[in-house]
DNA sequence: ATTAATACCTAGTAGGTACTCAGTAAGCAG
DNA sequence: CTGCTTACTGAGTACCTACTAGGTATTAAT
């Protein structure tokens, strides 16, 4: 009378299988509740397995964390890319012929069909500031590089470029707060662009 | 041989001061972990109080940081009121000769003196779009009186008002996180005043 | 000096946290 | 059919979670 072999209502996947379904998951939770208000007992309900059944997989919490961020940032590019029709390694190369208006309509876009994914970034770019946040090396990174890429396509010299593009980049994730907040009442592209009017007038 | 009397280290405190030094403490550590990553138990310890000595004054978790929001609220009208030189009912009226620049100057000028104060708001706002948040309302209503408020002061018919206001939050709320995550290369009002500087011009 | 109010305590409840260990069974290669 | 790999489980560890009940000790009012 070891253990009764009632179970195994559960299906058993292969790891890559599992580990998408997982990403899908926490993603989902993450955009919700933090990674601070994240469990792995939440997750693994999600995924109809146990907590070990998980940690399997994802060794730790911080791992999923960062497993989550490094498929998202993945899928971001590819889609970007396809969507201004440019190679994955030419789209933030001036001489590519896009403009930087193009690739913020291009990310607005898609970001206002995919309000939980925003809403994920939303979330742990503010947890992230502090220090002992497990993605506050990561969103430090990233900030960096957007604020470069953004700057190689936009005019002028090196400081009203890295300027614009901060200011760009404010803008969008001001504006996608308030539209999270209140999707009813506020339309993301038409809200970008009466603001992208104001950015690039006057070059 | 009940207890041992080799107790009260610990200094017993009128209830006003005790809460005030709670709200403090508590301001600190959400603006570090969010919400969700607050325990009662480091309040307690920041306050040099037991858990149930630290809830016999707020009662429950939530209603702690409403504690919070509510005394930021009542401190933040108040120094911005003093700020502009003008009496507290009447910041937010047209007449009272304040443009929307103006305001926005000011509110970037304190908010950069109190880095804390904006982290805590930043994380909040983000956490709290979740609608079972103990914030969700709040930040929802502020964001409409916000919004009013601002909308108030800019020029133009209704509906270019109110996408002005927007603008111009969603600008400083994006340009603080940047500041917040590399403080050291990033300066708060210059950043806001060569923004404004586009948001405003062509009025 | 006595009483009343109250700031704060100890002890405990019921439940959640991430994570470990050792094993079981499903699937596949030979 | 055998044997190996591996997806997954049950049981358990050590600890943290908000919150309650009931009491104690300090202060303030009388």
């Amino acid at each position: 009378m070891k253990t009764q072999p009632i179970r195994r209502e559960r299906a058993r996947l292969p790891a890559a299988e599992r580990r998408r379904q997982i990403i899908e998951v926490t993603t989902r939770l993450v955009a919700e509740r933090g990674f601070w208000g994240l469990s792995m007992q939440d997750v693994a309900d999600g995924c109809v397995l146990t907590v070990p059944g998980l940690l399997h997989h994802v060794g730790t919490k911080d791992n999923l964390l960062v497993a989550v961020l490094e498929h998202r940032d993945e899928v971001d590019t590819r889609t970007l890319a396809e969507e201004l029709a440019v190679p994955v390694d030419r789209v933030w190369t001036p001489d590519a012929g896009i403009t930087l208006r193009q690739v913020c309509r291009a990310l607005v876009r898609r970001n206002a069909g995919q309000p939980e994914i925003v809403r994920l970034f939303a979330v742990l770019e503010a947890e992230s500031l502090a220090p002992g946040h497990p993605a506050h090396g990561y969103f430090q990174d990233r900030q960096r590089n957007t604020l470069k890429m953004l700057a190689s396509l936009a005019p002028g010299g090196e400081v009203a470029r890295f300027r614009l593009a901060g200011q760009v980049v404010a803008m969008m994730d001001g504006l996608q707060i308030q539209w999270l907040r209140d999707p009813a009442s506020i339309d993301l592209v038409d809200s970008w662009e009466s603001a992208a009017e104001r950015l690039f007038t006057g070059l």
